[in-house]
DNA sequence: CGGCAAATTGACACATCTCAAAGCCTGTGG
DNA sequence: CCACAGGCTTTGAGATGTGTCAATTTGCCG
């Protein structure tokens, strides 16, 4: 299928689609590619195509070259996530995509993104949304570096996470897998490994969640939400005429 | 004028618009609302109208019921900015918009915008472009949160306000008005109040920034972006065709 | 002049970072 | 099957960054 079934999974959460929508989507040309653990999917630069993950984890890799040289990890994509479709308004990106266990994307030309909205302006506004829902996460996760403490702050990534991906049925019960280092959820949280190890643990001694290599077991739903002060109105997962 | 000068000039940074275009925006109907300082300009829920920001100083604030009651401030927007353009898309906001110091701003119904996503797609990317770059904002300021200390953070925030103030031509030589008390920058940057305090003393002592009340003068700008380790590239001020 | 909110300062508590070392897991080669 | 190497995780201890509380000073406005 063109543009994986997990896209327009992710769409239709959010809006109706009209049978052109649909066989617009499905008209459009894509190209997959699989990436290793750790492989760049896309550089920083001037591109013209964006990419959506179809299976694994991406992320999105801020860096800042110099002494010392600093990275962090800005944003995190779960399969049916429009990794880049912003690059297709900015035409560059100022940081790299990056895959997180072995991760599966489509590309698609920023020539047909340009062609779809010279004629499909319904479509045009729902990828637009999905980039405002980026912009949306991005916020709640600057409130909560604000307002949350380490553990807290790792619970609230936990429950994002696991919101995202069994909205599009990427989980079972209540394990999930999170392929990523504790270097790498540092880099996310903004907090040195070490400290991050610490909040693993203390998440554990909670006994609110069990957590071995990359899978992640979810004990405790309510008491991960209330220690995460988590509320998930921000992922817009809700019908609505857009 | 219809829809402000200003955003036009925000446009016009990023790309042409051909005559077609600036009929459509001349043509659009606005409504000029002032606010004064600490006024809520928009409340969270749904709306059916966003607005851009004619002059002074408004942010967005998230907050948190519950105990205890938490806040923060998540974006900054001077004149030109189209504050809340992602709601179109979004249909709800999940933020309240407010004033700093005395704001005037411009309303445009959703259905406008609407009807310009069914026949400018040209302004349909532009647009979606702006919500773009807001998100390029977010990523910066979490890049930021996570990579620099206090006075450091702080001196990123007075670069980042000076450029996009300029860009637009707020501002004279190197001062700026910025109408926010300690406790708002806190919740900007995600410090206590009295730590904001000591950054602002450290960047004075340094002989970065000369700072009273709310007019900022930049004493030595190759010094402060130095500190903050700043690089405007992310505000994609840059002609290129979308 | 008085009153209030904001800015400033000091002292101490808590959160987080850095450095260093030890333990664990996994893949590889003998 | 074992030994080893390397990267990741885990732990400890001390340094630094930041938060909280309390008090003082400043600046604005009536």
């Amino acid at each position: 299928m063109a543009l994986g079934g997990y896209f327009t999974r992710f769409l239709q959460l959010r809006d109706e689609l009209s049978e052109d929508d649909l066989a617009r989507l499905a008209a459009m040309p894509t190209r997959l590619e699989t990436f290793q653990p750790g492989e760049v999917i896309v550089s920083p630069g001037p591109h013209t195509r964006s990419c959506l993950v179809v299976s694994g984890l991406a992320g999105r890799v801020t860096m800042l070259a110099g002494k010392p040289a600093v990275q962090a990890i800005t944003a995190l994509h779960v399969p049916g996530d429009f990794v880049d479709l912003h690059a297709f308004v900015l035409k560059e990106l100022d940081h790299a995509v990056v895959a997180f266990g072995r991760v599966e994307v489509e590309f698609v030309d920023h020539t047909e993104l340009a062609q779809m909205t010279e004629h499909f302006p319904h479509l045009t506004r729902l990828f637009w949304m999905t980039t405002a829902i980026d912009a949306a996460v991005h916020r709640q996760w600057l409130f909560a570096s604000s307002v949350l403490r380490s553990s807290a702050h790792l619970a609230h990534l936990i429950c994002e996470l696991y919101v995202r991906m069994s909205s599009v049925g990427a989980v079972r019960d209540y394990i999930m897998t999170v392929p990523l280092l504790q270097r790498e959820l540092a880099e996310i949280l903004g907090y040195s490994s070490i400290h991050i190890n610490r909040a693993v643990r203390d998440l554990r001694d909670r006994k609110l969640v069990r957590w071995q290599g990359s899978e992640v077991e979810i004990l405790s739903w309510d008491g991960l939400t209330r220690l995460a002060r988590f509320d998930p109105t921000y992922l817009e997962i809700g019908y609505r005429p857009r």
